[in-house]
DNA sequence: CAGTGGTCTAGACCACAGC
DNA sequence: CTGTGGTCTAGACCACTGA
């Protein structure tokens, strides 16, 4: 999946940054000296270094160079598109994930049309996950994937990775989401699922599509409040819209 | 501010995507097309389509075109960083903004130093605000200002914006943020200044920084949680941190 | 096949930082 | 002054789309 040039040097960039060879507050080697480094022309540099740059890795300072920012803050980077699963991998956390469901569905669920009443009825299979941190429910995922383009999700399958199975097992480009969090009341069934002292619960809405602007997951993660950390990069935009 | 051409062309598309030039599920004109068009090379052009893609403005299908999303999303992008003066007059809302604090202070306020634990003490500025909608409260902001870099805030900037007395009055350019969004338990002086029932609020935490790294602002949001709704438009990472 | 976006290159000129 | 990043250009080759 990575291929391009630039994308290979930020990665090695990035991993270089993570273990240390760069550190905080350091500056990196001018995009020059990279240019040399990588043997590439300088604009494939900056690419990389863009890329650097969006995920707070880097910041530049015109007529200094490229410093590195303190990255403590990338305990818990829900932003972005990024399944349970690879956080669990990246952050070495002890988790659990226990299947509650795993069905194909001829139309989409209530629920689902509470918090996504503009969507379409649709076939498609409905999958519901809870996961634990050292055995302390703190969040229940209900997905919705949409058929087509997905037809079927086998069960090991759904406890490890959807987002494994899609890209690697069907050859789908996962492109980009929209999301929104909000505080909302929850049924019985959920408080009861997730353990909690009421029915509050904060509630990431998701909707991901493909790289060819097909829909084809909705995501509802109820979260445990207490457990509930978002973490956010953001940056100054030069456009107003 | 906005000076590149590549910026002034994403302004443009931008706008005339706003405005119904282009519409949802419309093909922009193609690159070469654009390059005729803005008299730009494609390299130019490509940057500032760039730009548009990370605004979920745009998709770009290979062998295709740009297609134009659908933005009815952008109701509330409280992502990204924009102040909530910015946000009032984009939305048109019928806001309002009461001072309640606006002070020189020798050290950080026990508060800041229970959300930033890792904050060294500094002199600043604390301002507290009161933003209502339709005569609700929906948010409590208490910034910090650092001095250095900012000396003194006028009440009437702090009534209005911030960002814009840092950025038009001080010349100084903000680049870029941390975020935080947890539930907490908050006080009994902001439960009342909030008018909540019970003592549960949405807390959006952010460090916010200046192009050459310095730290500038610490901000605590205090969310009506039935009036919180974060928006975000996120796009899958290509590389793994 | 022609047209599209994806990528890379080499070179150029500018504004800024710091000596 | 030199070195840095910021920007733009013209041209090239590739992979994908769809007729």
């Amino acid at each position: 999946m990575v291929k391009a040039k630039s994308d290979l040097i930020a990665q090695d960039l990035a991993s270089k940054i993570k273990h240390g060879q760069f550190k905080c507050g350091e500056y990196l080697p001018s995009e020059n000296q990279l240019t040399d480094l990588y043997g590439a022309s300088r604009e494939t540099i900056r690419k990389a270094l863009q890329q650097l740059m969006t995920f707070g890795l880097i910041q530049k300072i015109k007529g200094k160079g490229s410093v590195v920012l303190d990255l403590q803050k990338f305990a818990f980077p829900i932003s972005g598109i990024s399944s349970f699963d690879e956080l669990n991998k990246s952050l070495k956390m002890h988790a659990e994930t226990r299947l509650l469901q795993d069905k194909m569905v001829n139309s989409l669920p209530p629920l689902f049309k509470k918090y996504f009443p503009e969507q379409l009825s649709n076939t498609g299979i409905y999958v519901e996950r809870l996961r634990l941190i050292n055995d302390e429910p703190v969040v229940l995922d209900c997905d919705f994937l949409l058929n087509p383009p997905v037809e079927q999700l086998p069960a090991v399958e759904a406890k490890h990775s959807i987002y494994s199975y899609i890209e690697n097992q069907l050859g789908l480009e996962v492109s980009y989401a929209t999301k929104t969090i909000t505080v909302e009341k929850i049924t019985d069934d959920f408080q009861k699922k997730l353990q909690l002292p009421n029915q509050q619960a904060v509630l990431v809405a998701s909707q991901n599509y493909l790289a060819d602007t097909t829909l084809f997951q909705l995501t509802l993660s109820f979260h445990n409040p207490r457990r509930f950390k978002f973490i956010d990069f953001a940056r100054r935009q030069k456009i107003k819209i």
